[in-house]
DNA sequence: CTGCACCTTCCCACAATGGAAAGGTCAACA
DNA sequence: TGTTGACCTTTCCATTGTGGGAAGGTGCAG
């Protein structure tokens, strides 16, 4: 199979594929004679994977890891459990931080008429020199 | 003013103080006779005003946008409060997203024993193809 | 044979930030 | 006065994950 069928049964872009491939989360793909990549349901079933993973916001790095203990047929369920809750704790960090700027947001626009006047708590509220509050961190 | 006293007094570091020059998101500093970019109680407060929109996950395509409507002091309050309740709005999407994420991810850790076995339902499933849920977001 | 859809590699771009190199400046201290 | 160390300057590179496009080969259908 083409790559291009291997992208639409998985819904991996081919550009991706192949980066995937290329930075080594994927082994490289066999090829034929005329140079083109050539995949089987093996191959699918890891594209899918991959594509699954990434939906749950796994890094690339996550990923490759799960790849290697989902080959690992003897690893102890405990390590693949213990990425999933790391990530699950990542996620519940950001989720927090959201929630609290969400709250400000919130309350500014509330307090903002929203109308031909320009005066406006918004802007005003922004420009006073404010209690840092959490820094930014790494998005997925 | 020194950029580094600039960037102690705003919490934005040397190095983006002058890449938001570079890009134009804010005004060329004034400059000393050695060079040295000089900072003034007016700078100072937009840089500011740009940290606290950035620590509220705006774009810094957003972000210019609030600048200008900041310093256009006739602006209607409505072109303020529409730019935040966008924001809002695409916050409460991924929000959203990110729980959708999570509960499958605890759904996955909960029946995953975790321990020395070595079968994991977390894997298990994440081979299985399935209904391709919402495709990746652009992250701030 | 021509055209079109596919494949290949390679390079560029993005958002926002940090890091580091190579050099100029300034103030303080011996 | 000279040196040291803390600044400042620019420039280049890396990150994460993805898309876009160019330039060229391939394969099939009409």
């Amino acid at each position: 199979m083409n790559i291009g069928q291997a992208s639409e049964q998985t819904g991996v872009s081919a550009k991706m594929i192949r980066y995937y491939e290329e930075i080594g989360l994927l082994p490289s793909a066999a090829r034929r004679a005329n140079g083109y990549r050539d995949y089987g349901d093996q191959e699918v079933a890891v594209l899918q994977f991959v594509r699954r993973t990434r939906d749950l916001g796994f890094s690339l790095e996550e990923v490759s890891a799960l790849l290697a203990l989902w080959s690992d047929k003897k690893r102890p369920s405990r390590e693949v459990k213990r990425l999933a809750e790391t990530h699950i704790a990542d996620l519940e960090h950001r989720m927090r931080e959201m929630r609290a700027v969400m709250k400000t947001l919130r309350q500014l626009a509330q307090h903002c008429h929203g109308d031909e006047r320009s005066d406006c708590p918004i802007l005003d509220d922004l420009a006073k020199p404010r209690a840092p509050s959490a820094r930014r961190t790494r998005r997925t």
